[in-house]
DNA sequence: ATTAGCACTCGACGTTAACGAGTGCTAACG
DNA sequence: CGTTAGCACTCGTTAACGTCGAGTGCTAAT
């Protein structure tokens, strides 16, 4: 158990490393106003808390550090609330200033945004469109052999992809194709598209549309590319503002692995609500254990739902951001339920 | 004029810097098995060249190094045909393998590609869209007072845009705005829309639809928003493999310049067809002074022209980057003859 | 005209010393 | 007895200095 004394002396050990970057000695804390206690005590206390696994040296007369077990104590204890500066606070809510933009973009400017009042790298999983609904299906032919096939979705997300049309169709065997897909599958949700392609229009695009089935294989194959990755990485740059990067070395490892390596479960494991904070080896992956990430997730109506992610060294300024993302996410879920069309499940708690 | 040996001294000194990112001597030179001289010749040949203007040195007793008029020589008088290896063309071509892809997707992939075998940056710039024909509209409601206009070009592409409906339209409103804009403005470029927009169908929806001022406002609103910008970069990281970017500082400016601080226009000057090499300050920009950008350009038909762009430092492979570019470039070009419907006014030269 | 030889320059690198911020320990203090 | 002043010690940082080597320009010999 820690004392009060040591309770305190954690905390601003912590919150000066996480300013100042560097290791910080017992005679820097004693003169702080919140430290009455001569350096010595500190020395003292800070060699108890180096024992029970709080703090670390990196050397033999050096200032302490916090372990990984520190700041795991202080983000569970010592955070105290904070309350944003007004300017964040305007720079956060600006995304949402211009009207009817769609989800994705969205997301984008969130991630932007959120990256560069950090100064760390933001990572958005895109609210899962899956169980989104078909609300209509186009088929536009561009030429004779070439279509381009569109399906918008309830939220108003438009999909497109491009396919062959086999030698010998007409357009008004794609109309009534149109017209058959559109009676039969619209209000399914894009989870059950490729089973209710097969059960429900099969048979009856083959019964209305001669050789309907080359036809259809086409279709169905451009239709089955799955959509572009949901992961948005923002700023990767401005992480170069962090004084841990200051070795180009480390910068490109870091890289590669956010951009090759990573898959979006490192950053997203569990994607219960609220906000999750894993530190180091907490995200069970080598390349991380330098690094911390935020998770918070943010939802609109039961369907719906996504994960805004902070990615920073773990000397990261934990309260600040998780008060980011908290504002960020409770404001990202009012408006995507805003947008959220038709008065759904979603768009009840305004 | 230079001599045939000062010929080959400079393009040997060009040619080792390039690969070697570090002056080079006159020992270093007459080792090589195509400079027959002794190391005094070359050291003599090296001060009339610098006296001359092609080379300069780093400090008093230091190797050379090719002035940005030596790179210019170089790059006009000294380079000889490089051909690709088999591997390079290879990797080159695998951006075409997969079939029916859209415009937008091959141009980012081939920025991926093209800076990861340079180990440069790519620059894109997408062809340009605004001689494209509207194929087709389309608006889908989603519910109330939302819904979502799509736009389909002759070439394929889709833009969308959700605009606000205003209260007291029904769906048989917008069913009808849709017909008249299908019929009015169906073969129009993307150039002159807005203005037929005006021209064309304002008057007709006002006869056709109750307050059709309204709604006429709200979608002319949400389709007068430029599309996002056509500019790729490709591969921004694998600039931090060159050596010249050792120092984070220099990296840091980079990225603001390029991120920030450049419009199109700073690495698109002429388009002039062909391969266009700018070196150091041709750049016209503070920012550019350390690099070199050469400039490509594809087109597929009259109406559809884009630029590819290498930025590199100045010792970049020239002689390499011009021969992927010209590959690259007609490449893109054949591409995108292929892609381009209807046998308009593309596709001929194959 | 070319080249061997030589004195000179200068960045890179390793060694050394001084400095300072930090520690742990002990003894004195209220 | 908890706190603190004092002190010896550690170790990273920085500056000064010397050596090394790759390079140059110049001169004289070939």
């Amino acid at each position: 158990m820690l004392t009060t004394r040591q309770l305190l002396i954690l905390q601003l050990t912590v919150d000066d490393f996480i300013k100042s970057a560097q290791p910080v000695g017992s005679r820097q804390l004693s003169i702080k106003p919140e430290a009455p206690f001569s350096s010595a005590t500190i020395r003292n206390e800070m060699a108890n808390l180096e024992e029970m696994g709080y703090l670390e040296k990196t050397h033999t007369s050096s200032g302490r550090v916090p372990s990984e077990k520190g700041y795991r104590f202080y983000v569970d204890h010592l955070l105290r609330e904070e309350k944003l500066n007004q300017e964040d606070s305007r720079q956060l809510r600006s995304i949402f200033q211009e009207k009817a933009v769609e989800t994705e973009e969205l997301i984008r400017r969130s991630a932007t945004i959120l990256s560069d009042l950090t100064n760390y790298t933001s990572i958005l999983l895109g609210p899962d469109s899956s169980m989104h609904i078909v609300k209509r299906f186009t088929i536009v032919p561009l030429d004779k052999d070439t279509a381009v096939a569109i399906i918008v979705t309830d939220n108003g997300h438009v999909e497109n992809r491009l396919f062959n049309v086999p030698k010998g169709f007409t357009a008004s065997d794609i109309e009534k194709m149109v017209n058959i897909l559109n009676e039969r599958l619209v209000g399914t949700p894009l989870v059950h598209l490729q089973r209710t392609l097969v059960t429900e229009t099969k048979m009856i695009l083959e019964k209305h549309i001669n050789r309907a089935g080359e036809l259809y294989a086409s279709f169905q194959k451009a239709i089955s590319i799955a959509p572009e990755e949901r992961l948005y990485f923002g700023g990767k740059m401005n992480m170069m503002n962090q004084p841990e990067f200051n070795d180009i070395h480390k910068m490109k490892i870091f890289f590669d692995f956010i951009e090759k390596g990573a898959p979006a479960t490192t950053f997203f494991e569990d994607l219960r609500t609220g906000i999750a904070v894993r530190i180091g080896s907490e995200n069970n992956h080598n390349a991380m254990e330098d690094f911390s990430v935020i998770t918070a997730t943010y939802s609109a109506g039961e369907a719906m739902r996504g994960s805004i992610a902070i990615i920073g060294p773990t000397r990261m300024d934990y309260g600040r951001v998780i008060t980011l993302l908290d504002l960020l996410s409770s404001d990202l879920s009012r408006e995507l339920a805003r947008l959220t069309i038709g008065g759904g499940t979603a768009g009840r708690e305004n």
